[in-house]
DNA sequence: GCCAACGTTGGC
DNA sequence: GCCAACGTTGGC
C-alpha cells in the first residue's frame, strides 16, 4: 500500500505542535476523536509511515505548523473507558471499542507555518477538504500533490 | 424513518 | 462573541 497523507486538526490550547515537539520521543497518541467518519479513517486507513500535516485550528494564526509521521496504527482509544475523562463513552466497552486512535511522531517543523490564508491563495490546493465551507472533520485525507505543495511552502524552497 | 432540537466546531 | 454548518439525539 502506497504511503498516504493526512491532515490532523488540533486546537493548540488543547494540544499544540509545540506540545508534540516536547513530548517524550516527540511522540504522542492522538486521542479524543469522537466522530464516526474520522474514526473510520483512524481505524481502517491510517497506516504506519503515513504523513501527517499538523494544523492549528481556532487560533491566530490558523496554520499548518509542521509534519508528523504515523508510528502506530489504529488501536482503541483508552480514554473512552475512563469515566473521569471528558472523552468517556459509557456505551463503549473494551470488548467492543467504539473509538480509535493512532500514535504520531513529530517529523518536520515548518520554518514558516502555512496559514489558512496562504492555503486559500495557493494554486493547486483549491480542492483541499480543509478549505471547503463547513468542514469539521478532524482528520482529512490529503493528496500527494497537495502534500508536496504544502511542504514546499512550509520548508522553503530548499528541499531536504 | 422523519425531523426538530440541541450541541459542537471553527472561521470570522 | 457570533453564527453557519454539521452531526447526533430522541420524540413521534
Amino acid at each position: 500500500m502506497a504511503q498516504r497523507y493526512w491532515l490532523m486538526k488540533s486546537e493548540p490550547t488543547m494540544f499544540s505542535f509545540e506540545n508534540l515537539k516536547k513530548s517524550p520521543h516527540q511522540t504522542t497518541f492522538w486521542d479524543g476523536v469522537r466522530n464516526y467518519q474520522a474514526r473510520n479513517f483512524l481505524r481502517d486507513q491510517v497506516k504506519k509511515g503515513d504523513g501527517v500535516l499538523f494544523y492549528h485550528s481556532n487560533v491566530e494564526p490558523m496554520a499548518i505548523m509542521g509534519t508528523a509521521k504515523v508510528v502506530q496504527e489504529g488501536y482503541p482509544d483508552h480514554t473512552q473507558f475512563d469515566p473521569k475523562s471528558n472523552h468517556y463513552d459509557s456505551d463503549s466497552s473494551p470488548a467492543n471499542p467504539r473509538w480509535y486512535m493512532v500514535d504520531i511522531c513529530m517529523d518536520e517543523e515548518f520554518k514558516s507555518p502555512v496559514s489558512l490564508n496562504v492555503l486559500k491563495k495557493t494554486k493547486g490546493l483549491e480542492g483541499m477538504e480543509l478549505l471547503r465551507k463547513g468542514t469539521r472533520l478532524s482528520i482529512q485525507p490529503v493528496t500527494e500533490k497537495e502534500w508536496n505543495i504544502i511542504l514546499k511552502l512550509g520548508l522553503g524552497s530548499v528541499k531536504k
